[in-house]
RNA sequence: GGGCGCGUAGCUCAGUUGGUUAGAGCGCUACCAUGACACGGUAGAGGUCCCGGGUUCGAGUCCCGUCGUGCCCACCA
């Protein structure tokens, strides 16, 4: 305390406060606190087998404002750091690592040396692998890659209580995540069906709706006859994949459709393959597409499962899960003309077809290329195919419109910031289409905790599952035995098997509040932290991470997961793209670090206002820097002064009314600020702080520094001082959310303990009886602009002397600019200032001749 | 096709129930070493608030429409 350094600076303080925060506890977790007095958050856990990048400072940024001020308003805040080490971004960062690749086959190798630690080299052969050791090595990656990313956010200055961490693979999380599902399923919320799903060929693995995106691909339409089975001519249709007429089980048209009215109930014959379909009806048809009247295959698009499912048409599946046609003709077709495509990709047995269709003069006119929107996993490469597989599912509204209505209903119980992204999640509830696919065929995951019993001929028994003790979580079925087996019995006639699948990543982080908050292992620290204060997170992910965790709570607990939503925008390059992830990083968070300081940086991100798309911009953190200098040069000088030695009240000891004056326009700030990041709005707090703060060194400092100097009139400089003080701890205290190192540095000059666990300021007086006029301050402020105004344009320095100032201003203000008459005749040097009547503020500046 | 944003100074953006002369920062220009700060200070130039209607005494602000732009969603024959 009272140890101002005499060339104040920002370089360094960041790694001593980093390391006085950790020593001292400073965002440590009241764990006894009661639920009323906790401001939760649930964290967004990063994905640590990519690198920090500009986003996560933006938006991690975002949310440690709001969880100081909160902590300042006297909140205990639960601020967990979780990890996703979940997942295909993880299993392939083990392989490029290590050099190695998960074989399920193998076994287990007690000890196992992976070839390489980073960077095997280009030709490198990965090793197969057992899949407990790919786990081992996936554990032991993660955590090196955890402790980098703490390094690196503890340096973006989060108060985050470093004692409360997961990561979405541990142990923990399995078992919260094993747990939830088998209450899901107990309850029925959750099911397995064997059904059409949308697949990836390229990973082998179903998709789910979530995880599906449109891109615009060229195609065509070919138009291929239909023979009428009564003889009685051809039925004309467009398709873009004539690959699958081996497929198709039916005609359809639109039951309106003048032009096909007499066909419905006819049969055709496929080209080429020879079976008899059926013409049907149904609404989805579209007469202005195409012919109007389409084939239907099992399965081709989305639709057609649909026509399948409620037409009750047969199967006629080719596609397998490798991509590649079956090798057996499906019922109905002719083999040997399906011998033609049989093994090959859909690309190219198209490629077979339309030259076959061509050669039996069954193709009309040329293919009509096209662009047309395809569906692709988001990851993937390809276009999706849609194949018949057996998946659990837990019900999300997309089967059943109550359950829908119920949580579109749950996301008007969370207050949503900014507001119109509630919009954005009703209009993916209401668009569901399905339930929730959780199942995946990948490797490192949460593994789906069900065993199932085999017949006497070695077939599951589906409809039987095997359900493990919650006491007993978590399980891998593929290792773990189930109670009443022997582990001989495993995949024997009579015996049993376990569900070869993990859970998909949302599955376990659709958990987060729950296992952040100690979920049925911790039931004290969660009855205080759940449901949550809040959920930030990015607006791209509201369909997946928040409407997952939204359909969880929803079934477990009855309830939204938290009251406030706050949704961060994107980062954009200068030119306004969507910054790529290549040129982010060029500059990487931490070369921004060192060259701005973080809180310069941390200012850049609590300009962008909340779900805001923002800018990249190196000048905002310059504007930024000189902010956090500022802030530590008017404190040095506020400070030399020393402590005042009375003990009046502020109310009594501030006597000036230009004191008075900035003390109300401080109230004023202070109510704004307050009521800013009530609303989340940390964007919006730290602007009026902040004009407010330029205001108050530009102008307010300028004008009674003379008078706190003047040792003659010690009342006079006294209120000054008092005022002075008063405005810096609150200022410090405004911008310790957005500028927690400069914060805590100037705070650290007078104060003993941080400023982080400070009290938020609260106004010096209430809205009732202001402490002055905020206004008034501002008249003689006025005047003096118009004096430096002179003295610019005359080119004079601003200390050269004013021989005569002849104000001119209406009566009513005469008070105010005789309020702040000397010090306006001190800051603007002046050795006459007379003030006479006019309709405006004006003023005539006779300069002193330099000396 | 449906939904949601955004369009204010060269640039990035404020502008909270409609209220005098539309603001800030950056950038630009000129000037000043003044006792907290040269990682400083002072001032200046710069705007048909996308366009067109309407409501109103009064519209950047409210209503209708057009245009531009970005995102989300959608059954893709």
């Amino acid at each position: 305390m009272a140890n101002i350094p005499d060339k104040p600076t920002l370089d360094g303080i960041e790694e001593r406060w980093v390391a006085q925060w950790d020593s001292d506890g400073t965002y440590r977790f009241d764990t006894s606190v009661p639920r009323d007095g906790v401001f939760s958050i649930d964290t967004p856990p990063p994905t640590v087998s990519g690198s920090l990048h500009m986003g996560h400072v933006f938006s991690y940024t975002h949310t440690d404002t709001i969880a100081r001020y909160q902590r300042m308003r006297g909140k205990a805040v639960f601020y967990p750091m979780g990890w996703d080490d979940n997942g295909l971004p993880t299993e392939r960062r083990v392989q490029n690592y290590y050099g190695v690749r998960c074989d399920p086959s193998q076994h287990y190798t007690e000890g196992f040396e992976p070839p390489f630690r980073g960077d095997p080299p280009k030709n490198h052969h990965a090793i197969p692998i057992s899949r407990p050791n790919f786990l081992e090595l996936c554990d032991e990656l993660v955590e090196l890659d955890e402790q980098v990313f703490e390094g690196l956010l503890k340096r973006l200055g989060l108060s985050v209580d470093w004692n409360h961490q997961y990561a979405t693979i541990d142990e923990r999380s399995r078992r919260a995540s094993q747990r939830a599902f088998l209450r899901n399923i107990a309850r029925g919320e959750a099911y397995s069906q064997e059904a059409p799903t949308l697949w990836d060929v390229d990973f082998r693995t179903a998709v789910a709706q979530a995880e599906m995106e449109d891109r615009e691909r060229p195609g065509a339409y070919h138009k291929i006859p239909f023979a009428r089975t009564d003889g009685d001519g051809t039925v004309d249709i467009d398709t873009t994949r004539p690959e699958l007429l081996a497929a198709c089980v039916a005609l359809v048209a639109h039951p309106d459709d003048e032009r096909y009215q007499s066909l419905f109930g006819t049969t055709v014959t496929v080209p080429l393959y020879g079976q008899q379909v059926e013409v049907r009806a149904h609404e989805l048809a579209q007469p202005d597409k195409g012919t109007g009247i389409a084939m239907i295959c099992t399965f081709g698009d989305t639709t057609d499962v649909t026509w399948w499912r409620e037409l009750n048409l047969p199967m006629r599946a080719i596609v397998g899960r490798d991509g590649r046609f079956h090798a057996d003709a499906p019922d109905g077709v002719d083999a040997d003309a399906y011998a033609h495509i049989a093994g090959l990709s859909s690309k190219q047995a198209q490629k077979v077809v339309v030259d076959q269709l061509t050669a039996a003069g069954l193709l009309i006119g040329e293919p009509r290329p096209i662009q047309h929107p395809v569906k692709f996993y988001e990851r993937g490469d390809r276009p999706l195919e849609i194949v018949t597989s057996r998946q659990w599912y837990i019900r999300n509204g997309g089967r059943d419109a109550d359950l829908r209505a119920a949580l579109v209903a749950r996301g008007g119980e969370v207050t949503w910031h900014p507001g119109h992204m509630q919009h954005r999640y009703d209009n993916w509830v209401e668009g569901l289409n399905g339930d929730w696919l959780v199942s995946r065929q990948r490797f490192f995951g949460v593994p789906i905790p069900i065993w199932y019993p085999l017949d006497e001929q070695g077939e599951p028994r589906y409809d039987e599952p095997i359900l493990p003790d919650e006491s007993e979580l978590p399980i891998d079925p593929s290792s773990d035995t189930p109670a009443g087996y022997v582990d001989d019995q495993r995949d024997q006639p009579g015996g049993f098997t376990g569900d070869p699948d993990v859970f998909d990543t949302w599955a376990t982080s659709s958990l987060t509040p729950q296992i952040a908050g100690g979920w049925e292992e911790d039931g004290d620290l969660f009855e205080r932290v759940f449901p949550m204060d809040m959920r930030p997170q990015g607006h791209d992910i509201i369909r997946t991470w928040l409407f997952a965790t939204m359909t969880r709570s929803h079934h477990e607990f009855g309830c939204a997961p938290w009251s406030h939503a706050a949704l961060s925008g994107w980062i954009l390059d200068p030119d306004r793209k969507k910054m790529s992830k290549s040129k982010g990083n060029v500059v990487t968070p931490v070369d921004l670090f060192e060259s701005y300081g973080t809180d310069a940086v941390r200012y850049w991100a609590a300009s962008g206002r909340p779900g805001v798309d923002t800018a990249f911009s190196e000048d905002q953190m310059k504007v930024g820097r000189k902010l956090a200098n500022k802030l530590l040069n008017v404190t040095k000088f506020v400070l030399q002064f020393g402590a005042p030695t009375d003990d009046r009240s502020l109310d009594d000891a501030v006597t000036d009314p230009i004191d008075r004056s900035m003390l109300a326009k401080l109230d004023g700030v202070i109510a704004d600020a307050t009521a800013a990041f009530e609303a989340f709005d940390y964007a919006r707090a730290l602007e009026r702080t902040e004009a407010f703060f330029w205001w108050f060194c530009d102008n307010y400092v300028e004008l009674v520094k003379g008078r706190t100097y003047d040792e003659q009139r010690p009342e006079r400089a006294n209120s000054a001082k008092r005022a002075l003080r008063e405005a810096l701890s609150a200022v410090q205290r405004l911008f310790a959310p957005i500028l927690p190192f400069a914060s805590e540095e100037a705070w650290s000059w007078w104060n003993d303990s941080s400023v982080h666990l400070a009290p938020w300021p609260a106004p010096s007086s209430d809205a009732s009886t202001p402490f002055g006029d905020p206004a008034l301050a501002d008249v003689t402020i006025e005047v003096l602009t118009q004096v430096r105004r002179a003295k610019t344009e005359a080119k004079r320095s601003q200390r050269s002397v004013v021989e005569v100032l002849v104000v001119t201003a209406p009566l009513a203000m005469h008070v105010a600019i005789h309020a702040g008459r000397d010090d306006l005749v001190d800051a603007g040097s002046i050795r006459n200032l007379e003030i006479v009547d006019g309709e405006t503020v004006t003023t005539r500046v006779t300069l002193a001749d330099d000396d």
